[in-house]
RNA sequence: GACCCUGUCGUCUAGUGGUUAGGACGCGAGGCUUUCAAUCUCGAAACGAGAGUUCGAUUCUCUUCAGGGUCACCA
């Protein structure tokens, strides 16, 4: 039987991270087991439905490099793929739990239902609907649609006894079944709640693995009885650990966008890893590594490599942080692997972004040396601010000295007068005159120390791309300017 | 409150009825260096607690504690 998977998201938002981790292990179990992957949109709610929010889900996905093989867009044999679209199938399937006798109409206003629930609370019993529409005679039915009442479709679900189902990840639940009350399956509109949309559509689409959050552990004794009901075969069921907030206070999920947590800013959308500056690879890797692990003491890898080693009963049961400081790591790994144009062009929108006028090819004269420096793609924005906004330089002169040089001033002279008056302005030859003069400015013999402190005459920060290349790609003309300010602050 | 899930270094994880409990990130120290960064070496750092089973439990069982999840005409 070919492996069938699904990732089922609401367009209700932007993609989270915690969805793209569930997406991601769907992949990642299709993919190595040579099996399908699909989208599917559970647009059921129409009251939570967020413009864009379908395209933002789909390219997020497609970012992340996570294609799919069946889906709104590009169709499949199942379609259509969008639940919307689908109403009259789950009206047909409803009906038909009613005509069987597992499922029954409910006529329960909403101010009803609320004034059961606070009696319930009040006195402390059980909370859950209780079922009194269930045992409705013909009579009082024809009565209540008399009226009028637009009812519900209730599940008719078991008394007695418990039901129980298999975990991939964590082994054999079981409920009793006077703790599962009859949950809505059809709404009053017509459309159908997630427990039978995803029942019907998961069977029709002959989805064979369900992987999914952990969210959802308590209501799935109720879809294995649906499954029963409809005498349909179940899929395998895998709850996914869910992710927790950084502060290990509460899921991750309830949090719609990037928020700080203490020095941390908690990145939450896929769309906010892409504008922070991480690459998908390392947002992948770094997710495939949450709750799952590659075996072999290997952290980093891709996804393709991942696939054929990933299985359910592999993955951790346990909820989980997000952690953000390997993502970094990972992310400075990937950087370091691109070539250079590569990076030069990723590196360009960033700095378009705030406000800079850069080409690739000038870029490309920089790029290299302070790749090594990059963790995120926006870290470029830092490094070379001292190339493209001059208004920005402004060092601080307590911070042109150094205590191993003899006499500062001199050294910031001669090097100034060394970059006005080389034949060659190339990085090679910069750093020879360089090195020389920051050998003699010292006690030590040491070039370092004039270096160090150039670094930041040269470009106002303490932390830079080379000195060398900074110089040159900064100009003759103006590291001269820069150089003559600092020595007029020297004086 | 009820029910369900989970519990290994700070964090992400590996692992076993007998191991010096492994790796990674981060952190600390040192080397190298254009004293930022990268890189190399070294280091600190964990089996939530209590019973039981066993010759022996981090590993199996129970209890407990802690954290999380769910109790909608939302998914």
């Amino acid at each position: 039987m070919t492996v069938r998977v699904r990732f089922a998201p609401s367009p209700t938002g932007f993609l989270h991270i915690g969805g793209a981790r569930t997406a991601l292990f769907n992949w990642l179990f299709a993919r190595g087991h040579g099996g399908q992957f699909i989208l599917r949109i559970e647009d059921t709610d129409q009251k939570r439905y967020v413009e864009g929010s379908l395209d933002d889900i789909m390219a997020s996905l497609r970012w992340l490099g996570l294609d799919w093989d069946e889906g709104p867009d590009v169709g499949g044999p199942f379609g259509p793929y969008v639940q919307s679209e689908r109403r009259e199938l789950y009206r047909q399937w409803a009906d038909w739990l009613i005509e069987n006798g597992h499922a029954y109409t409910c006529y329960c206003s909403s101010a009803e239902l609320k004034q059961m629930r606070k009696e319930q609370k009040e006195n402390k019993d059980r909370l859950g609907y209780d079922r009194r529409c269930r045992y409705l005679t013909a009579a009082q039915r024809a009565e209540r649609e008399a009226a009028g009442l637009t009812p519900v479709v209730r599940f008719a679900a078991p008394l007695e006894g418990t039901t129980t189902f298999h975990d991939a990840i964590r082994g054999d639940i079981t409920y009793a079944n006077e703790q599962i009350t009859d949950q809505v399956l059809l709404k009053s509109d017509g459309l159908p709640t997630y427990h039978l949309a995803n029942v019907v559509d998961d069977h029709l689409m002959q989805i064979t693995h369900i992987m999914r959050a952990d969210e959802w552990i308590n209501t799935a004794p109720l879809h294995v009885n649906l499954y029963k009901a409809f005498g349909w075969e179940q899929p395998v069921l895998a709850h996914l650990p869910v992710v927790l907030s950084p502060s290990g206070k509460g899921k991750l999920s309830k949090r719609d966008q990037a928020f700080q947590e203490g020095n941390d800013l908690v990145l939450v959308q896929v769309r906010e890893y892409k504008t922070n500056g991480y690459l998908p690879e390392a947002v992948d890797n770094f997710l495939t590594n949450v709750g799952w692990s590659f075996g072999d003491d290997v952290e980093k890898f891709t996804i393709r490599e991942a696939a054929p080693r990933f299985e359910l009963e592999s993955i951790n049961p346990a909820p989980t942080n997000l952690p953000y400081s390997k993502l970094d790591w990972l992310n400075s790994q990937y950087i370091q692997e691109m070539d250079d144009l590569a990076l030069a062009q990723a590196l360009k929108p960033y700095l378009e972004e705030t406000g800079y006028e850069v080409n690739v090819d000038s870029l490309l004269a920089i790029v290299p040396a302070m790749k090594v420096r990059l963790k995120r793609l926006t870290d470029g924005n830092e490094f070379l601010r001292f190339l493209f906004d001059d208004d920005s330089w402004q060092p601080d002169p307590a911070k042109l000295r150094h205590n191993r040089l003899v006499d500062p001033l001199d050294a910031f002279v001669r090097s100034r007068d060394f970059v006005r008056d080389v034949a060659s302005f190339t990085v090679a030859s910069v750093a020879e005159g360089l090195y020389a003069i920051g050998e003699q400015a010292t006690d030590t013999g040491k070039a370092g120390p004039l270096l160090g402190v150039l670094r930041y005459a040269v470009t106002g920060q303490q932390a830079s791309p080379p000195l060398f290349e900074s110089i040159v790609a900064l100009g003759r003309t103006r590291t001269v300017e820069r150089l003559d300010d600092c020595i007029a602050m020297l004086q």
